[in-house]
DNA sequence: TTGAAAGCGCTACCAC
DNA sequence: GTGGTAGCGCTTTCAA
């Protein structure tokens, strides 16, 4: 910029008022240095004016996943979210800084914060981290988490309305004649959680002759709850549908039916959660809860904007809708 | 800092060489300033310290989109590819600063790299940006791209062997006794070219009375290889084996499949490529050829360091397993 | 309108 | 060993 000034022949303020559009500069003398600016391919260094202007320009995205030992970022369903979220944070000019964060989990969240390193966060999934979240929430505001609404909590959450979409999965299970329906899914994650009550509450409003809830703590890997369902497969083969928390987990369920002679939906009956792109070409094809992850993404981002600009804001629960395919 | 060095009775020099773990300080005085930083919460601004040491700390990860007109980022594959770097990334004490980019392709690596965002740039994928990345590799030397070896590249890649892997694979069909066996990818993406390849190789070399190559050119995402599929199956109905560019594709074939009321593998046996987490969860489970991508993430970013370092490096081809399941 | 100069928070050179 | 001081590349008073 120093280079710049010297070669327009002006001062660096007078390049650096130019560069930002200011109307201080001469609108003429302002068009040269800009043309110049151009003519010898001179970027700004990001780096020195965030620092001046004591800000980032970039917003941390963190995965927890203190729920899943397994290493690999395994669920479609935070990838696609993934996506939109880098879509949504450039269009606005921002960076996107990722992190990953496993077990043992330490203070994470607070070093995040204090290092300085954005000028928000979004964390995609409670996981098993609603205590820490809470605690940060207390004294750092730009944070958004995509998940599920918890009773009195303090942060700001973002996600879909689990209870209504489980709720809505569960009863077009019931309408299609099913009555001994099996819950899939890991009840410590507060989304899954969420998704369970509304199953319950599908039960608890069905018609007579009904069974009663029965659920297998299967978890978000693919391995495990296929592991999980061919046990409980073993044990107990008493049911004609399933209804699981996730794709991911649904899928499983199908493989694991197959390979204990039962057929889709004939036999058993499958829904999962999230629509992810996969769903629509399983075999058979999945019914499932959609949750519009594009939409999800933009709210987060416009929260965690006007956050950082100092609202306080609510926690949005977004509609959902089932699809229903062949799996059911 | 200022702060701490008033606090500590002595100079902001001493602070910086105390934090920095310089023998020139003290220890006694060392780790007093130590002791008092960590009681007052004190952390370094780190954007302070990367202006003045003239780097960012921050690896840029770009995946290009340019293949898919689609907006999400649909492969599974990619983002375990993205979980094992961030991984890599983190262990470094590096962040990562995750771009993608969509058509319409401008000069998105040009601006990149002199925006000064990243000490590095590792790219997911060539996508149909061979020539921005020959281009670039010119004049700017810390720039590793996943992906397929090109006849006289410039740039630096990492990837498995794909002709090897596909040629493995289809050799695996013939052993199985399949005899038409169809190509399912589209070529434009130099990995899917390598890997069509080894396909044609196989038949080459396989036994008399092999059906000639025939190839249908699906893109990457689910949705529309599935219709490319259905379309060749209403075509052409003479084949016994499949082998798809990758497991997403593979698992749209499989589903296709299906639909046109063929049994897997009883009358079409298929493979993939990849071996995402899902393909040894659909179903039936698949056949595929597994990339190894916990060891080509650090491969990457073993050889983005080293030509940071300004060492310069040659590309890396890392073998491939067959993963037989039930699929063929 | 313009330019000089004072920092943003840190490191490294210099002299003591 | 230690402490001034001059920047890293930019923005923004403040005076002219």
């Amino acid at each position: 910029m120093a280079d710049l000034a010297r070669i327009a022949g002006v001062s660096v303020s007078s390049v650096s008022r130019a560069l930002a559009g200011s109307p201080l500069v001469a609108r003429e003398r302002r068009e040269k240095i800009l043309e110049l600016a151009r003519e010898h391919g001179y970027v700004m260094n990001a780096q020195a004016q965030n620092l001046r202007l004591r800000r980032t320009q970039t917003l941390s995205v963190v995965i927890p996943l203190g729920h899943e030992s397994g290493q690999p970022l395994t669920d479609p369903f935070f990838v696609e979210l993934l996506g939109h979220l880098a879509d949504a944070i450039t269009d606005r000019g921002y960076g996107m800084f990722l992190l990953k964060v496993v077990p043992p989990m330490g203070d994470w969240l607070e070093s995040l914060i204090t290092s300085n390193r954005s000028d928000g966060i979004v964390v995609i999934g409670q996981s098993t981290e609603h205590k820490a979240l809470e605690a940060a929430a207390q004294r750092y505001s730009p944070l958004v988490v995509w998940g599920g609404q918890m009773p009195r909590q303090s942060y700001c959450t973002v996600g879909t309305d689990n209870k209504a979409g489980a709720r809505a999965a569960v009863e077009h299970l019931i309408e299609r004649g099913r009555r001994r329906i099996v819950f899939l899914g890991d009840p410590a994650v507060p989304e899954i959680k969420l998704r369970y009550q509304g199953y319950l509450a599908a039960l608890e409003n069905g018609p007579r002759g009904m069974a009663p809830p029965r659920s297998v703590p299967a978890h978000l890997l693919a391995e495990s709850s296929y592991a999980d369902m061919r046990a409980f497969l073993d044990e107990h083969g008493e049911f004609d549908a399933v209804f699981a928390a996730s794709d991911v987990i649904a899928m499983s369920a199908i493989r694991a039916l197959a390979a204990a002679g039962l057929s889709v939906p004939k036999d058993v009956a499958v829904v999962g959660y999230d629509d992810i792109a996969l769903a629509a070409h399983t075999n058979p094809p999945l019914t499932t809860v959609k949750q519009d992850l594009r939409a999800g993404a933009q709210t987060i981002i416009d929260l965690l904007f006007k956050r950082m600009a100092g609202t306080t804001t609510d926690s949005v629960i977004l509609p959902t809708r089932l699809i229903v395919r062949q799996s059911s």
